[in-house]
Order: C-alpha cells, then structure tokens, then sequence
DNA sequence: CTTTAGCACTCTACGGTTAAGAGTGCTAAA
DNA sequence: TTTAGCACTCTTAACCGTAGAGTGCTAAAG
C-alpha cells in the first residue's frame, strides 16, 4: 500500500530508524553519514531526510534538531527493512538459562515465569494471558461429597485443565442420586467448549433433570455461577517496572497511565484479545493500538496453543521506539517454548 | 521511653504534623499561629519549634525553611498525640458501598478486593498476604482417579480451603490400594498444621507405607511437591499507582525501587509477616522497618482470622507523610469486615 | 542533473545571575 | 516570659546569553 522507496532512501531509513532505537535521540545527516557506509555526503543525506520527511516516514522535533521516525516510518520499516532474522547466540544463551532452571509443573507458575523471562531478556513490560479455560472443550465432570452439607465438584477441560469448586448442598442427595445427575451432565456436556455452555444450555439441562430430581437447584446455581466466573482470565505482568528505564517514560504523568493500565486486568485481556492473531505474530505501532493510553506505544502480541488449540496470548509492550527485530524474534522463541511445554 | 514533652509543645508538634500531613510542605511558626489557636505568637512558637528541633522530632530542610516532623516526631504524633477515633462517616459510607456490591465466594476474589478498597479509600497502596494454608490443620486428603494414568488430590484443611493438584500415577493402583493408603495418610495427618508437614514426616510415612506398597514412589513424590508449593502464598495489592500521587514520589528512581519491590512477591510477604503482630495493629515508621528501601515510608499492618486462627496480614504502605488516625481506622474496618466475612 | 561544500540561521540545553518570598534567629523592649 | 522588629539565609523561578548541533539554501563542482 504505501508507496516504495528508491533504495538510497531506503537505506537512509533503515539507518535513522536503527541509530534511533539505539540511541534514542534523533538522528542528524551527519550522523547516518558517518556511521552507516552510505557514500554520500551529509548535503546529500540532509535532502534526502527532507523528502522522507514529506512523505512521512520521518519527523522532526524543532527545525534544528535531527530527524526521528514517525509511526509510519517504524511500520515501513518493520514491514520491508528489517531482516527477520533468528533470535541471537546472547538471548538464546539468556533465555535456555532461566528455562533450564525450572521445574514447574503447575500451569500458572509456568504462565508466570515466562512472563518473568519475555520482559528481562526483551527489557520492556510483558503481558501473557492464562490458558483461556472458555475455549477447552468439556471433557468430564465429577462430584466429590466432602461431608454431610458439601461437595466438590471438578470440572476436566480436553487440554488437561482442572477446575474444581465447593459447593453446598442444602438437601443431601443419595450416593446414587449424584451419580445419576452426574452422569447425564457428562453425557450433555461431552465435548462441548465452555463458551458454549450458556446460561440458556444449562437451564435446559436443569428443567431436564428436575423432572427426575427436584432437590439440586442450589448445587446448579453453584455450578452456573462456577462456570461463568471461570470465564474471567488472569493476565499474568512481567517487567513493569521496565518502563521506567525509557527515556520516554520520564514523565510522571506518563508513568501513571501506563501503571493504571497494568492493574485493569480486564481491560488488559480485551488488548491482548483484540490484537492477538492466531496464526501469527501481531505487530501494533502506535496509533494502530486501538486503546488510547497506548497509541505512543508498540504492543507484539503472538498465541500459544495446547495440542494446537489456541488458548492463550502473549504481548510485549514497550515505546514505539524499540528493537523490534529482536522482540519480534524472542517472541517467537517464547512462543515454541510455550507450545511444547503445555503440550507435554 | 521517649521523655514527656510539656503541654505547649505538644500542642506545636502536633500542629506541625497535622499541617505537614495536609500540605506536605514545611510548615512555619507563622502558619502555626496563624491556624491553630494556640494563642501565642509566632515569635514564642518559634523558640519552641526550635526546641523541639533540639529534641529531635521536627527538622529542618534548610535554614529558612519551615519545620517537618522526624520520624521520631511521627512517633510521637502517633503514641501520644493523635486521637484514635473511629472511623469518619464519609469513609464508612464510601467503605460500606464497595462491600455491598461483591457477591464474591471464591476467598481469593474476597481478598483481592479488599486490597482494591484499602488502597482507594487510603491513597495508598495495599498490600493482603493471602489466607495462610500453612497455618491451618490438616482435616482430609482425597485421591480421585482422574483416568487410568493420572489423579486428583484433594487436600481439605479446618479453614475450609480446598487445594488440589493433579498426579500422574505410573503404576495403576486399585482403588482398593489407593483406599487404604488414602486412609493410612488421613489418619496420621489428621489436625496437624501444614506447617507441620515437614518432609521427615512425609519420609517417615513414605518408609511406612512401602512396607505394604511398593508403588507409590511418584505418586508421593507429587504430594511431597505440592506441599511444598503451596507455601509459597500470593500477596495481593492495590494501588500501586498512588504513591505516584504522593509528593515524596516525584523522583523516578524511589518510583522505580518501589515499583521492583512489588515485583517481588516473596519479599512482600516477608515483610508483612515480619511486620505484623496477631493481636494488634502494628505501625512501623520510617526506619523502624527492616527493609532498606521503604525505610522512608511507614507500614502500618493488621492481621485477620478465620475462626479465631490468624490466617493473613494486611497492610498499607505509604509515605512516612500519612495520616494516621485515618488509615489506622479504615484498617480497623477492614480487619473487622474480613474476620466476619471469611468465617462465615 | 546530481552531488557537495559552505554558510547563515534556528532552536535547545545549560550555566550563571537576579529578584522575590518565606522563614529563621537574635535582640531588645514590653 | 513573651513579643515585635529586623537582618540574614536559603530556595525557587525567571531571565538572560552562549555554545553546540543540525538544518536549509545557495552556488559551485562533477
């Protein structure tokens, strides 16, 4: 869509967007003469700059400073200058280290670390959203008495997931009885994701079973509500203070947005939901980000998947100005982490 | 300990506290005279401002400069100076609303919302150290055969928590051998605290039980583990963005220390458990805490039970600049609400 | 026609100076 | 013992002026 640029331009691009990731300061013609082996003059350089300036691609704080990327400048780049590339020897090395350590076996913990792991290797904040419970599909329900007035119930997910509840059961139902209701649930319920047990789906059951057993309304209203507060994910944070080290950030007030935003986690999860693609690695620059504290920053969001269903995501955000390549490239290590390990 | 000050300069010191709360700027002789009706000239207020300059509880942040309260004079303000007083109306209006909404069941969103209301009501961050597993007796253990290859174990405590985890089992079992360890492991372990699970125990059971089993290596190295791991308790905060609100935060690097401080959960807990006492609401100012970095704010904790058995600490964290009387109040609320709420 | 050297111009950042204001300590009088 | 008065101190904000960086434009060179 955008118009391409000659290669000279290009070339001067690429420069003062990597001069400027690195340095955060903007970038003069002198500079990009001098460290990347253009052949040109700074006069040159400095016509140059002006033209992507037109176009776009290039803005200036005051007339007599050096030129710093604008949005669609990052995005060109991003989407035509920078080399993919591999994720490099030194994060490898950085990354393998903290996951050699660990031996976790509880999903959240492993969820946690690797929110831990994404935001000190990449320095900027990370967001990983927990396994997205709502989109396994129903696997088993069972009952547990505990004692004469409550029960346990257990609720077993296609991809391994446990959930599990106490309940009260005003009126004590027989062995045989719980057996019965619980088996017909399981029987309804087989397969089915947990998005799709509605409020209407389980009335229905409810009206079925009541022909046979009038006595379990409080142990489906416990079971209802369990199911719909299930549907609320955590979003596990890594690195917010990391913000504080960019330049960026030097504003308190700025600060405060991004801290305020860090404690909505419901608001959070909409982000990381709305941006995220299943099949791939999402790259949102600036105003591209629909929520507005957001739009002066970068969010990468890529998906991770249990026995390759999709079921929960990971973000990193951090100002526009960062090592996008890099991002990108342990965002993709992180992600294959993710995929073998929930898998095994 | 501290030697008794006469009337008039606590009537000064407190004044100075009291502004010094409010306006969070060095409060003069002038304002002194000027706002409480202490009847004495500004001239008088000065000798003795300087007095208790010599005293040590007020200092002076340069020569022309009016006075703030030292730690000690905080101190003071708090053992002798300031009115106990009950909670105002305003708060219990504003406190009372919050609680009437939440429907909550599960005891996590109980606490986690209690940090919200804490720190909203406060201005200040919060912090909840969640319901102590360790500290609560043993009551039942239950295995659930899940499928051929993996269990639930069902862990019930006198507190009425349930935690769980699931086991892969190598060897099957029959339920008639799960039955009967279950019930060996139930009978030895019946009312002791968590805390008392230690793993020499868990080893003594282990020599014990292999004389009649010799296949459930995995399944106790699991149990073993999962113990373990529930030690580890989460704490919950709220308002970690108000401490940018407070004027001592306007320096980027304290932000920072405290921001990684709430990063650190293990930390956090520590502090609060060192911090609080059963009994009490414990006020510690300034370097009175252990910990290096809040060494400039005040921790004020309180603890809450669950049938008269301490099961968690919450706190507040803030400036040593706070005001006291009220946030000891609200706390005092808050204690009441969770005692009342968790035990029912 | 493109590139480059040169130069005047613009804007920021920084250090130093100044003036206003707040509050003190001291002295002497009430 | 208290108070009025005054000189003194220190901070803060505003206001320069200058150095430095980088530009845009022009004119010459390739």
């Amino acid at each position: 869509m955008a118009p391409t640029l000659n290669e000279r331009k290009e070339q001067i691009l690429r420069a003062v967007v990597v001069n400027y990731i690195k340095t955060a300061e903007p970038v003069g013609s002198r500079t990009v003469a001098r460290l990347y082996k253009v052949g040109l003059s700074s006069a040159t350089i400095r016509n140059e700059m002006a033209d992507l300036e037109e176009l776009g691609y290039l803005v200036q704080p005051h007339t007599s400073a050096g030129r710093i990327p604008s949005q669609c400048g990052y995005r060109y780049y991003v989407d035509n200058l920078m080399e993919p590339g591999d994720i490099s020897d030194d994060d490898e090395k950085v990354i393998s280290n903290y996951l050699s350590f660990e031996k976790m076996r509880e999903i959240e913990q492993i969820i946690n670390n690797s929110a831990r792991v994404l935001s000190s290797v990449t320095n900027q904040t990370s967001l990983i959203m927990g396994p997205q419970f709502k989109k396994s599909a129903f696997h088993q329900l069972r009952i547990l008495p505990l004692d004469e007035k409550r029960g346990l119930v257990v609720l077993i997910t296609d991809t391994g997931f446990i959930k599990n509840k106490v309940i009260d059961m005003q009126q004590q139902l027989t062995q045989a009885e719980l057996h019965q209701v619980v088996s017909y649930l399981n029987q309804k319920l087989y397969g089915l994701t947990i998005d799709q047990v509605t409020t209407s789906l389980i009335n229905e059951l409810k009206r079925d079973l009541f022909k046979r057993l009038e006595i379990l309304e409080q142990a489906f209203i416990l079971l209802e509500e369990s199911l719909k507060e299930e549907k609320q994910i955590r979003v596990f944070l890594g690195g917010t203070t990391n913000i504080l080290n960019q330049p960026e950030f030097k504003d308190v007030d700025k600060i405060r947005r991004m801290l305020n935003l860090f404690e909505q986690e419901p608001l959070l999860f909409k982000i990381l939901e709305e941006t995220s693609n299943e099949n791939d690695i999402v790259v949102r620059i600036g105003a591209e980000n629909e929520y507005e504290d957001i739009q002066e920053c970068t969010l990468i969001t890529g998906t991770y998947k249990i026995h390759d269903k999709t079921i929960g995501t990971l973000g990193i955000l951090g100002p526009t100005r960062m090592d996008y390549s890099r991002v990108i490239s342990v965002m993709r290590r992180m992600v294959d982490y993710l995929n073998n390990r929930l898998s095994s």
